[in-house]
RNA sequence: CGGGGUGUAGCGCAGUCUGGCAGCGCGCUUGGUUUGGGACCAAGAGAGCGCGGGUUCGAAUCCCGCCACCCCGACCA
């Protein structure tokens, strides 16, 4: 690709800085923007457009599995989040609180919601009397808000929108296999829309969930070689049941305390997105969730090549929208040379370009660009709808292929410390690591090398032997550590 | 919250040391010629220099205070 113009901004090249080039490649694709209230964003059209095909494609699977949807409130008093002591001693240090409604100091606080456990299961509460009640399901898609002190678009923002999905069940083992089971909703989402390869599987005492038993997580990793975690899923065993009450009365009569999960996936999925595909030109999307999939750019000289290239650019557009291609864009602005248009929509990651010109008319035939490789190729015009529908299949699935070789070359393995200590500095990337169990030791290997437990993967078999850092027996898998972001 | 940096037109910057009435490129508007990898010509619009004080005949430039944002570390989806 070439040079961008000098008088431009140019997008930092990823070698150069990959956190600059970040924030580059987001406002040149026009994303999302730094908001006046600090540490807050604007999700910006096609940005949000990207959340609008996340939710579109996760919240049919979420139904698919049982649930739905329902609303809660914003506002939670201050009483609610202080029922669970591991719960409030996660988040309250990370809350906006209202002190003052309608001019008046309010009798009791009001917490914007971190995350709806407290007045979900408050509700639940009311709702649940028998085991016929159970289990309850419900997703809720919201904005939460969490005061961070240091953000990032997307990956970290003081209010950001997610799905929360809160359940209710009779037994442990059940509710284990909900939290089980999402998960695994979530690494099938992951790779099939967002073309993301993931490391799922459970994650450490020191990085669960507060208030959780067990936290489950998706895991992907980024170009840079950094981790980034791309959902959770938790059992919360009786925690909340028995804080805020949740009781059922079960077949034979016995009154219990409902077995609960929660779990959510949020924007930082657009982060995700970007991070993993994106090159030096801009953003790269994967067809399934790119706002616009094809864009069709008609080349004329003058009136006549105007209207004839013009014409078969919607021509196949609407072929296109008939065989099931969505949202193709046909960009007919005047006043833009073709380059300019195609830098245009590099920029925006669209998937693949058509360009239609009196050469290609002359030919009956469509010139098909690829953004994920850069690869041109002219197919016949019949054959258009065609051939859009294979690349675009082909462009999802080689976007996939090159994230997981990219994740496998930068997952390793080693049993000695000074060794691993030294590599996640020269080569970034998950680490399997043998590990005791122990959270001191958990604790000194991120003081010391700034990585952390990300997961220890369900897919995997235990692998006895001394912990890479004190020694002592690892009985159980290795375990993934990496920098995270 | 600690360390570093930056705030001048929508964006990127120059001007600040050595005070003298704000400039360049891109973008934008209008008209025309163009259109197979960021077009060209012409004419325009647009900021009072992050905010608040001060010093001075005069402040974007000097002094004091504050704020915001970015980057790097401690906490988190």
């Amino acid at each position: 690709m070439p040079e961008p113009r000098e008088s431009e901004k140019a997008i930092t090249k990823r070698a150069e800085d990959y956190g600059r080039w970040y924030t580059d490649v987001i406002a040149a694709a026009e994303l999302a923007d730094h908001s006046p209230v600090r540490g807050c964003m604007v999700i910006r059209p096609h940005g949000y457009a990207i959340w609008e095909a996340i939710q579109r494609a996760l919240d049919r699977m979420i139904k698919k599995t049982g649930h739905q949807n329902a609303y809660f409130p914003l506002f939670i008093p201050e009483s609610f989040l202080k029922k669970e002591a591991q719960h409030v001693e996660g988040f309250a240090p990370h809350c906006a609180v209202v002190t003052h409604g309608g001019g008046q100091k309010l009798e009791e606080a009001l917490y914007v919601r971190p995350t709806s456990e407290t007045i979900m299961y408050t509700m639940f509460a009311k709702w649940i009397q028998s085991w016929r009640d159970l289990p309850l399901l419900i997703n809720q898609w919201a904005n939460v808000v969490r005061w961070e002190l240091r953000t990032r678009l997307f990956l970290r923002t003081c209010e950001f929108l997610w799905q929360e999905g809160h359940t209710a069940h009779a037994t442990a083992e059940e509710a284990d296999a909900e939290a089980r089971k999402m998960c695994g909703v979530y690494r099938t989402f992951a790779e099939e829309f967002m073309a993301l390869p993931v490391v799922s599987g459970s994650k450490s005492e020191a990085e669960r969930f507060a208030g959780a038993e067990t936290t489950y997580c998706i895991e992907g990793l980024m170009q840079d070689g950094k981790a980034l975690q791309a959902g959770t899923s938790h059992f919360l065993g009786q925690n909340f049941a028995k804080a805020f009450d949740v009781k059922f009365q079960t077949q034979d009569g016995q009154l219990a305390h409902v077995w609960q999960t929660s779990w959510g996936v949020s924007t930082r999925l657009v982060g995700a997105l970007i991070m993993a595909h994106s090159d030096d030109t801009g953003l790269v999307l994967p067809p399934k969730l790119a706002p616009i999939p094809v864009a069709i750019v008609p080349i004329w000289k003058g009136d006549e090549e105007r209207k004839a290239t013009l014409g078969a650019a919607n021509d196949l557009a609407g072929k296109l929208e008939g065989a099931g291609v969505e949202n193709v864009k046909v960009d007919d602005r005047e006043g833009l040379r073709p380059g300019a248009k195609y830098f245009d929509w590099e920029r925006r990651g669209v998937p693949l370009r058509v360009e239609i010109g009196p050469k290609d008319l002359a030919k009956s035939q469509v010139m098909l660009v690829r953004r994920d490789t850069g690869a041109k190729s002219p197919a016949p015009a019949a054959e258009g709808p065609a051939r859009v529908r294979a690349l675009l299949d082909e462009i999802q699935k080689g976007l996939f292929d090159r994230a997981k070789s990219h994740r496998d070359a930068h997952t390793f393995s080693t049993d000695r410390y000074d060794d691993f200590k030294k590599r996640i500095e020269e080569a970034p990337g998950f680490y399997a690591l043998r590990w005791c169990g122990s959270g001191k030791c958990e604790a000194e290997i991120k003081e010391e090398t700034q990585a952390t437990l990300r997961v220890i993967p369900f897919d995997s078999k235990p692998d006895p032997g001394p912990c890479v850092k004190c020694g002592a027996n690892a009985p159980g898998k290795r375990a993934y550590f990496a920098r995270a972001y």
